[in-house]
DNA sequence: CATTATATCACCCATTTTGGATTATTGTTT
DNA sequence: AAACAATAATCCAAAATGGGTGATATAATG
């Protein structure tokens, strides 16, 4: 059979039911089909630049290199290559540290034949194929915090401090003096319950204030 | 009819053709009905405790006050309601702005009634309605820069630099000296090209260095 | 083998930031 | 009108940071 317009698929599963399963499926549709199915990451890596895979279905409960690690590696090595993440787990740290890791999508082990082609498809054309739930996830995280505490000169002055300025350069910015704008900052660090531009960055961060 | 089961929605459009069409088309399920349309934001936002909507269908490019900051003011005064955003554009910037303004969904104009009837049910279910162009966008925001001109360590470093720590704290952490520590920030702000702690969260958060 | 990058440590000096205490004006809400 | 939050300003002292200029050792690379 030809197979040169076919997108080439490699899978990293540990449960062989699973694996033969998932290479089952993937071959069944005429886009797609699997050059080499692996138990491990590590076998998988040591192969890649002959299989030169376009989309990598992965495993992220691993013994061994977890699939997260692979990702990272598979990633640098042949970047244009699409990685999907497939896990049982769809707790919030788990999908951003897989997306984090470089890959493109991530579907749960409960997902049937017809939504892992589904995901094949949308990766293919350059989506992100991903449940509805892990979407809202990841939408979530751009939310910024309604119920900040910060006054709007407080918050546009913690949007300055993020841009790098310094006191002065807020000062000028603002045409107010130093000292209202040290007043103002330290204002936000009580507010915030920080001691320093850092750490409220940190803070601004996971509250997402800014 | 009874209608109290039916998802309330708001559609907000100033074309008049686009609005009634949208009104027709999201009133033809009988899962939702329109309870008003406003070709602007204000005159939304005074009946929007009247309409109680769950669902806000809306446009960004108002006239009088955008759709984003539109998006803004009803999340913060019924947080519950969902918000959908209609727009021509699919650049990132306005993407982004929108969800961070506090909306759940992002299609574009282009959109016929089936994809349109798709997001109000799958913003019903808990999702979060994009395309898959827009998906991507999405996520590639997670993805670290994996040609990082750092260094292991100073990638390191720069975490700790972002939880807020001080340089002192640093060196305790890692078991280095003070020196040492400030030895690597100097290296990270001359790598980065910039001055200070703040410069350099900024730096990489825009070029995804941690 | 030479070079480069990395990681470690040190000293001096100036600037920036932070901590604490106080006061005053404006604007909004009750 | 009173109370409150936000804004703005000043003073002083201590801590942290940033810039300059080194040095040493080790690993990685060409």
């Amino acid at each position: 059979m030809n197979t040169s317009f076919k997108k080439r698929v490699v899978i990293i599963e540990d449960d062989v039911e699973i694996r033969n399963s998932y290479e089952l499926i993937v071959n069944s549709s005429p886009k797609f089909f699997v050059l080499n199915t692996y138990d491990n990451c590590e076998d998988a890596i040591k192969q890649i630049h002959n299989d030169r895979p376009d989309i990598v279905l992965m495993d992220v409960e691993l013994s061994g290199m977890s699939g997260i690690a692979g990702t990272k590696v598979i990633k640098d090595k042949i970047p244009h290559a699409e990685i999907i993440i497939i896990s049982v787990y769809d707790n919030s740290e788990m999908v951003f540290e897989a997306l984090r890791s470089g890959a493109s999508g991530y579907i749960t082990k409960s997902s049937n034949y017809i939504e892992l082609l589904a995901a094949l498809d949308e990766i293919t054309k350059g989506g992100a194929p991903m449940s509805t739930k892990i979407a809202r996830l990841v939408i979530d995280t751009f939310h910024i915090n309604p119920n900040s505490p910060l006054s709007k000169r407080e918050t546009q002055i913690l949007q300055l401090i993020s841009e790098g300025k310094t006191y002065t350069q807020i000062s000028e910015e603002l045409f107010i003096s130093k000292d209202t704008a040290k007043s103002h900052i330290r204002n936000i660090y009580s507010k915030l319950q920080v001691n320093n531009k850092s750490e409220a960055l940190a803070k601004a961060t996971s509250d997402k204030l800014i």
